[in-house]
DNA sequence: TTGTAAGCGTTATCAA
DNA sequence: TTGATAACGCTTACAA
C-alpha cells in the first residue's frame, strides 16, 4: 500500500493535521517542521489521495466541457475540439482537470455530474442550453458557462460567443476596400442566434459603406438551390463579391462560379467565415473571417474559474472579436480601389 | 444540503448499510425494502455522491486520454481528436468518465494522475510513450493502452495501432489494378516506427505485384526538396504514381506535377494516406487510405476496460484495418489497365 | 506552532 | 435479509 498522511506523520513524530498542513503549504506551521516532512515524504514515496482530498474537501478538482454530437463527425469538426487545447491548458493551471462527456441523452449526462458532484464547474455548448438544463443549474446554484450563441436569449446567461456581427462587419469593409462594393452574405439559416448576429453585422456595414447599396443575402440550406440563389445575386451585378458562412458553402460558391465561367478573385469577390477546415487549400485560396479558437476556448475556461471562485456573481456576456485573414480571393486591392476606398482605409475601424 | 444515504435509512427505517445495497442493486435484499428505498430516494431528491463513493472504493470512474500536444494545432490536427468520441461513448457505456489531458510537462502531469489516483486508466499516445513511463506503469500495477506506433517496440506493451503495413499494400495494389505498376512511396522520414511499416508494405506489395518492379521511396521532410526527389522519381518513366503520407504531402505532390504539365489521373495515378483533412476537395479529389478513427478509439478504450478488469493479462498488441477510398485521382481503370491486371484483380487479396 | 478529534458519505465485514 | 460498525485518507475547528 502507498504511504498515507498517517505514515508521514509518525515517521517524523508529529500529527496527521500538520502533516495536511504541510502539504496545503499552510502558513502557520515552522520552516523546520516542513522540512522534516517534506523529507519524511520524499523517503516514503508519499503522494496525496485525491480521491480522499476530494471527499473531505468536497471538491472534485475537475471541470467538465459538455459536446453536443450525434456522431464522430460533428464531435471533430465541432469548433469546441479546437477549444479543448485552452480549456485543458487552463485547467491544469489552476490544478484542475478536464472531463469531456458527450450529452447525447437530453441532460441526463449534465445532471448526472452536476447532483453527483462529478465536476466543480461546466462549460455549456450552446446547442445544449434549454429552459431545464439553465433552472436546475440555477437552483443548485452551479458553475458554468455557455459557449456559443444559445438559441434562448436570457441576460441571466453567463456565456461567451464570437462577436458575429463585428465579423460580418470587417468582412464587409475588407471587401470594400479591395473594391468590391456589392457583397453578398450567403448563409444556410437566418433563424439561429448566430445567423442573425451576421446578417445584422452585414447589413449594418454595407448601411455605412460609402454610398452604401442594398444588403443581398442569400439564404439557403438546400445544396441544389444554391446555384439559384447566386444566380439571382449576380443578376445584372447586383453583387460582385460573396460573404459565406462557412468553408463548404464557400467551395460550393466558388465551384458554381467557376462554373459559370466567372474568375476569382478577378471578377467576383470572395469571404468566408472560418478558417477551418480548408479555406487555405481552396484554389485561390481563400480569406477568412477567422476565429482564434484558442482564445475562445481560454475565455470560457476563464471565465469558469472565475464563477467558481466568484459564486455570487451575476452572469454576463463576453464576447471575443473575429480577425481577417487576406487571401488570394479577394485580392483586388489597386485594381478597382477608388479613393473613396482609400479614405476608408485611412480613417476606418480596425 | 443534498440528501445522504442516512436520511433514506432514517426516512425508511433501515439501516445505512440497507440502503447502500438497494442503490447497488445487491441482490441480497428483498424487493420491498427496494421498493420502499427507491421511494424514499425520490422523495428526498437523493443523488449519490460520486466523491465519497469513490473514496470508500477507491475507483475514480474515471479514465484519462493523454495528449501530448506542445501547440493548439497539434492538438486540433491529431488524430486522437476524431477518436475521442468513440473513447467517450465506450467510457459512458462503462460507466466511467473520460478525462483529457495535455502532457506537456515530460510525464509530471501522467504520474499525478497515476499517484494521487485521478483515474483508473490510462490511454497514452505512442509519442509520449518512454521506458521510465512504462517503467513506472509496470510498477504500480497500472492499467494503460498505447495508442499509435511507439518509437520503443516491446511485446510488454498493451498497444493498439493502425495496420500501416496492410495501408500500404491495399494502395499499392488499388493502383496496379487502375493500371500504375510503378508506383513510388512519398514520406517525410523512415526512422519512425510507424513509417518503418508503410515502407516495409509498400516494398512487399510491389514485390509481390505481378512482374513487380522495384520500390521507390521518396523521403524527405523538407518542402524545397520534394520536387527534386518528385523529379527523380519521374525521370525516364520510372514511376507512374505516388502514394503520399499525408494530406499535405499529396497536396504538395499535386502542386509539383501539375507545374510540370502531368494531368492527374491521366498521366499519373495519387493516393495519399489519411481521408483527412482535405483529401476529398483537392483538384482532382484524391484516392486515400482511411483509419476509420472511431473504430480506433473504440478498440483503445474496449482494451483498456479490458485491462481494467482483468489485471493480470499480459500486454497484446490489437491492430486495425485500413480500408480504400477511391476517387477521382487513381482513377484510370479500363483505359490502361491489361490483362494481367485484370486477372490480379479477380484473384487479388482483399 | 502543534495536537486532538470530529466529520465528509459511502462501502464492506461481520454478526445477528 | 438486515444492522452495527469500522474503515477509506484527508481537512478543519477548536483546544492547547
Amino acid at each position: 500500500m502507498s504511504a498515507t498522511i498517517k505514515d508521514i506523520a509518525k515517521l517524523v513524530g508529529v500529527s496527521p493535521s500538520t502533516v495536511s498542513r504541510a502539504l496545503n503549504g499552510s502558513s502557520l506551521i515552522s520552516g523546520e517542521t516542513r522540512n522534516r516532512i517534506q523529507k519524511a515524504m520524499k523517503q516514503l514515496d508519499y503522494h496525496p489521495n485525491s480521491l480522499a482530498k476530494s471527499f473531505a474537501t468536497g471538491s472534485t478538482g475537475t471541470i467538465a466541457l459538455i459536446i453536443d454530437a450525434d456522431n464522430e463527425k460533428d464531435f471533430a469538426n465541432n469548433f469546441f475540439n479546437r477549444s479543448m487545447f485552452a480549456m485543458e491548458r487552463i485547467a491544469q493551471a489552476n490544478g484542475y482537470n478536464l472531463l469531456i462527456t458527450n450529452d447525447n441523452e437530453k441532460r441526463r449526462v449534465i445532471s448526472s455530474l452536476v447532483y453527483e458532484k462529478k465536476a466543480d464547474g461546466l462549460i455549456i455548448p450552446s446547442s445544449s442550453v434549454n429552459l431545464h438544463l439553465m433552472a436546475m443549474l440555477d437552483k443548485e446554484r452551479f458553475p458554468y458557462v455557455v459557449m456559443g450563441s444559445p438559441a434562448i436569449l436570457s441576460d441571466q446567461l453567463a456565456w461567451v460567443d464570437v462577436d458575429n456581427e463585428q465579423g460580418s462587419g470587417i468582412a464587409v469593409r475588407h471587401l470594400a476596400e479591395e473594391g468590391y462594393r456589392r457583397p453578398a452574405l450567403v448563409i444556410e439559416n437566418e433563424e439561429t442566434v448566430f445567423a442573425k448576429s451576421r446578417v445584422q453585422g452585414f447589413r449594418k456595414a454595407v448601411r455605412e459603406l460609402e454610398g452604401g447599396g442594398s444588403a443581398v443575402i442569400c439564404c439557403t440550406p438546400d445544396e441544389a438551390a444554391l446555384g439559384e440563389e447566386l444566380a439571382a445575386a449576380l443578376e445584372g451585378g447586383r453583387c460582385d463579391a460573396f460573404l459565406c458562412a462557412n468553408n463548404e458553402l464557400a467551395f460550393r460558391t466558388l465551384q458554381l462560379l467557376r462554373a459559370r465561367g466567372l474568375r476569382v478573385p478577378e471578377d467576383i469577390g470572395l469571404v468566408t467565415f472560418d478558417n477551418y477546415p480548408f479555406a487555405e487549400y481552396m484554389d485561390p485560396p481563400v480569406t477568412a473571417v477567422d476565429v482564434d479558437t484558442y482564445e475562445l476556448g481560454r475565455m470560457a475556461a476563464e471565465y469558469l474559474f472565475f464563477r467558481i471562485k466568484n459564486r455570487e456573481q451575476r452572469p454576463e456576456r463576453r464576447l471575443l472579436r473575429t480577425e481577417l485573414i487576406p487571401r488570394a480571393s479577394s485580392g483586388r486591392r489597386g485594381e478597382k480601389a477608388d479613393s473613396a476606398c482609400a479614405e476608408r482605409q485611412a480613417g476606418g475601424k480596425r
